[in-house]
RNA sequence: CGCGGGGUGGAGCAGCCAGGUAGCUCGUCAGGCUCAUAACCUGAAGGUCGUAGGUUCAAAUCCUACCCCCGUAACCA
């Protein structure tokens, strides 16, 4: 069983590019583990209690639950826009959810886990945490990026997160998937340093919070969003669920292969409080998951004066890229590529759509596109459109069949460490060299030579066998088109094989294609 | 400050962990082809791999110092 989560997004406004980026590459990903086989669960979700609902419902003169609604629709019609086929859907105000919340708070307040305590001092509201002397700076004060800070005196609920720092660090230090891209490692491990000794305020109280899941054991408060919103990874997979629940098995989901999450929540939510929690509530060290962390698509600044350069997407700027309003210019599958084609996975990338349209136009138009249009119409027009035994065979023809197996094994091996991009360019090389092949045996001369017949077919059905290839290994990334490809083959069972039998002779001898029509029509950008 | 990431032909990137004459895509220029979505194929020009040292027979790749950019501080993945 593959498992795999993303990051519940806050509904507090409208899905941007990052939050697509991320869902498209958990969908590739998801859908990769099916071609292998795998039985899979995708969970994704939305994250909708905390102050800042609270704050702009009231804004928009709404309940919360309302607005929360509103927002939750958006998200889900942008996520069926790009396609995504995912198996569970979070929502933290589902009352299993929430039962579930409590069902562990309570457990870990009877365990000792979480104990009350008094604090004096500084509070941020936009930040909406308390202020240490580590955050002031070097005028004493603290500075904009807080907003406003008042003095509060204020009685919560911890979680005696130091308890399990040292555990933490152990298995950190021993596990080398714990993260990957391996490199932010280091930053898990300082963070572990620094938050060795403080524990975790995990409630605030009704008069300031009062949209969010009410502590089992005191109704004075609710809790804060680490409770809230991490433990959807267990409880919508079913952990504690009620007898006659419909939420999948526990034990056949658990643990997640990979919770795929940004770099900004890495540290600490995710590589810390989460996994601590996990340990709190009884998790062994087998049972702990492993985190994918992304990077971010920033966003190339025009270039207007040549200041070329990049910056973070925000709205404040007024650069956010609305993911529906690229599906409905370029379409999904143009989408869907570009966010895993135009990034490393781990890495950031800057958003340019110059960059979208060069990359669909050049290595899914020009060069897969039109590499089965060719094949399809010279089938067409020298045989009668199905595809002919022949005994010919000849070097450049063991060649592409050669290099099948070459894409097939880079293809797999960059998959199974989610680098996209590169399991891309392997696709992309063959799908070329099959174009180059088209260049050396020439179809379009041999046709006129009657006594070439049977070189011609092997030709023609060894470029269609490279599109039906092509069509299975891009399907877990660009599905809708290779859907179109697969009917213009007229092969739908291409989409019920899996990784381990796809061998050379996918199409049957004889086989019917159908009427050729471009599958990737060329984006032309008007000025 | 500290911590993390990056600095490779005009642009965007790979290569670095396991040192061995610098690779890919786009762009440019010149050819070829005509089955095809003005597409496809071939060839060429263009880089002293941030800087300075060091190790080595050999360094983009390892070591040291330094410079520059980004993040770490966001409403947001």
């Amino acid at each position: 069983m593959f498992y795999l989560t993303t990051a519940i997004d806050y509904t507090n406004g409208a899905p941007h590019i990052g939050h697509a980026y991320e869902k498209v590459l958990a969908d590739v990903i998801a859908r990769y583990q099916r071609l292998r086989g795998e039985e899979v669960y995708f969970l994704t979700g939305v994250d909708q209690h905390g102050q800042k609902v609270q704050q702009t419902a009231e804004k928009d003169g709404v309940n919360p639950a309302t607005y929360v609604k509103r927002v939750t629709k958006g998200f889900v019609n942008a996520w069926d826009k790009l396609g995504l086929e995912y198996d569970g859907w979070a929502e933290t105000t589902n009352p299993e959810h929430q039962s579930c919340v409590q069902g562990v708070l309570q457990k870990l307040y009877d365990e000792g886990q979480i104990y009350k305590k008094r604090y004096t001092g500084h509070y941020s509201i936009r930040q909406e945490q308390f202020l240490t002397d580590k955050e002031r700076n070097e005028d004493g004060e603290f500075g904009e990026e807080w907003g406003e800070v008042e003095e509060r005196d204020e009685e919560n609920y911890y979680f005696k997160l130091s308890e399990h720092v040292p555990w933490l660090k152990n298995l950190v230090d021993s596990q080398e998937d714990f993260v990957i891209p391996h490199f932010r490692k280091a930053d898990v491990i300082n963070a572990i340093e620094r938050s060795i000794d403080t524990d975790l305020c995990i409630s605030r109280p009704k008069e300031r919070l009062r949209w969010g899941i009410e502590l089992p054991f005191d109704s004075d408060f609710v809790t804060f969003v680490w409770f809230d919103a991490l433990i959807n990874y267990i409880s919508f997979a079913g952990y504690n669920k009620a007898a006659d629940s419909s939420l999948p098995d526990f034990e056949k989901l658990w643990p997640a292969s990979i919770h795929i999450i940004g770099k900004d929540i890495l540290v600490p939510s995710h590589s810390i409080y989460w996994m601590c929690m996990l340990h709190a509530i009884g998790f062994n060290d087998q049972q702990i998951p492993s985190l994918l962390c992304h990077g971010w698509w920033n966003i190339k600044k025009k270039s207007d004066q040549g200041n070329a350069g990049s910056e973070k997407m925000s709205k404040s700027l007024g650069n956010v890229v609305d993911p529906i309003e690229l599906v409905d210019t370029f379409g999904q599958d143009a989408v869907r590529y570009y966010l895993v084609r135009d990034i490393h996975t781990g890495r950031d990338s800057d958003y340019d759509m110059d960059r979208l349209v060069m990359l669909f136009n050049t290595e899914l138009a020009n060069n897969l596109g039109n590499l089965c249009n060719r094949a399809l119409n010279m089938t067409k027009r020298y045989c009668g459109g199905v595809t002919m035994a022949s005994e010919y065979d000849d070097e450049f023809s063991q060649q592409l069949r050669a290099s099948l197996d070459t894409v097939l094994e880079k293809y797999r091996h960059h998959m199974d460490r989610y680098d996209i991009s590169f399991a891309l360019e392997a696709i992309i090389e063959f799908i070329s060299g099959t174009n180059v092949y088209a260049e050396q045996q020439k179809p379009w001369e041999i046709a006129k030579d009657e006594g070439k017949a049977a070189q011609l077919h092997t030709v023609l059905s060894h470029m269609v066998e490279a599109v039906a290839q092509a069509s299975v290994l891009l399907k877990p990334i660009i599905p809708t088109a290779c859907e179109r490809i697969q009917s213009q083959l007229n092969a739908p069972h291409l989409s019920e094989l899996t990784l381990s039998e796809l061998h050379w002779g996918l199409l049957p001898v004889g086989q019917e294609l159908a009427k050729p029509k471009p599958v990737f029509p060329r984006i032309q950008l008007e000025d």
